[in-house]
DNA sequence: AACTATTTATAAGA
DNA sequence: TTCTTATAAATAGTT
């Protein structure tokens, strides 16, 4: 939202990051406030600076939201044991992490038009559609990119025209001199 | 940014919150990963849907980011030593198998014409013959797919039909022995 | 789940 | 830095 499209890519330039970082660090913890409003959902946000400056929003106590992240596959357990539950939290974390995992690896599978022989018409069509449009997208990328490049050819053989030039100029004039 | 101004207020209507939270739970999430990307900031980001479930973004493994806010708080907590070993070891455990997770995304999104930005021609012209293989292959599939299923319909259609032709025979007999 | 009219965020410029 | 402004991006309401 700028006068300028965002890649999404680290900003080089210490003074631009810096601004911008500014600017949408401010953004990112407004939204996250008003979704929590707006959605009556509990949201907990930390943003460390490059340089380790901390800055947070959260909704409610923000001990009690990571509380319940660690907890997440535990509904009814005391705290009173809280290190014994944190092997057991970890564990369970670690096994959501690779169902979802596992789950991305088939997603990943049937994009790539692999196991498909399951699968319903309906799902393989939403699958065509996504490639569809994926591979637009990738062709748009690389005729720009091709044509940017190609741009960038011609400026430098441009430039090297009027070197080229220059250099003839100086050459006569130095013959110039030389046969006076 | 919508076709009206928003009022920060919790939502009454249940269905028009429900939909919001998804739309600007996505926004808010892909804002956090822009921040962290662009700007190099360490962001970790955890929302609880009102009815409890479990959206996140982390730029780095979510863990590192809370103990590092823990440090914050309360500057000086030991661990004892036979704990952090433990810790340390599913710590890493959960590293690895986030990067992975991590990298897969990556390509994941790079296969759906997403973040390609930063790609170059030779890596674009990979993915693009990639996803036409994939696309010719979906379509061949549900090509496949739909004529089968369309063989099958012709099948019962043809078994109703003879049945059809039976029961009228019958229909016809039994008229003929009532007249008789 | 798409679409589109608007609002909002923000990149670049002053 | 802070303000402005042109433009990109998000999204509220709609279909």
């Amino acid at each position: 939202m700028g006068r300028g499209k965002v890649v999404l890519k680290k900003i080089q330039n210490k003074i631009n990051r810096q601004v911008t970082f500014s600017k949408r660090r401010g953004g990112l913890l407004k939204k996250a406030h008003e979704l929590s409003v707006l959605c009556d959902a509990q949201v907990a946000l930390i943003i460390f600076s490059s340089h380790g400056k901390l800055f947070e929003f959260a909704s409610t106590d923000i001990t009690k939201i990571f509380e319940k992240y660690r907890q997440f596959s535990h509904p009814s357990q005391d705290n009173n044991a809280a290190d014994l539950d944190e092997t057991e939290a970890s564990y369970q974390m670690v096994s959501r992490l690779r169902a979802k995992f596992e789950s991305l690896c088939r997603s990943q599978r049937h994009l790539q038009g692999e196991e498909i022989g399951t699968l319903g018409v309906k799902e393989l069509h939403k699958i065509e559609k996504k490639l569809d449009r994926a591979l637009l997208k990738a062709r748009q990328r690389k005729t720009q990119l091709m044509l940017e490049l190609l741009e960038e050819e011609r400026k430098k053989e441009r430039a090297l025209e009027e070197e080229n030039e220059q250099l003839k100029f100086e050459l006569q004039e130095g013959q110039h001199i030389q046969a006076v």
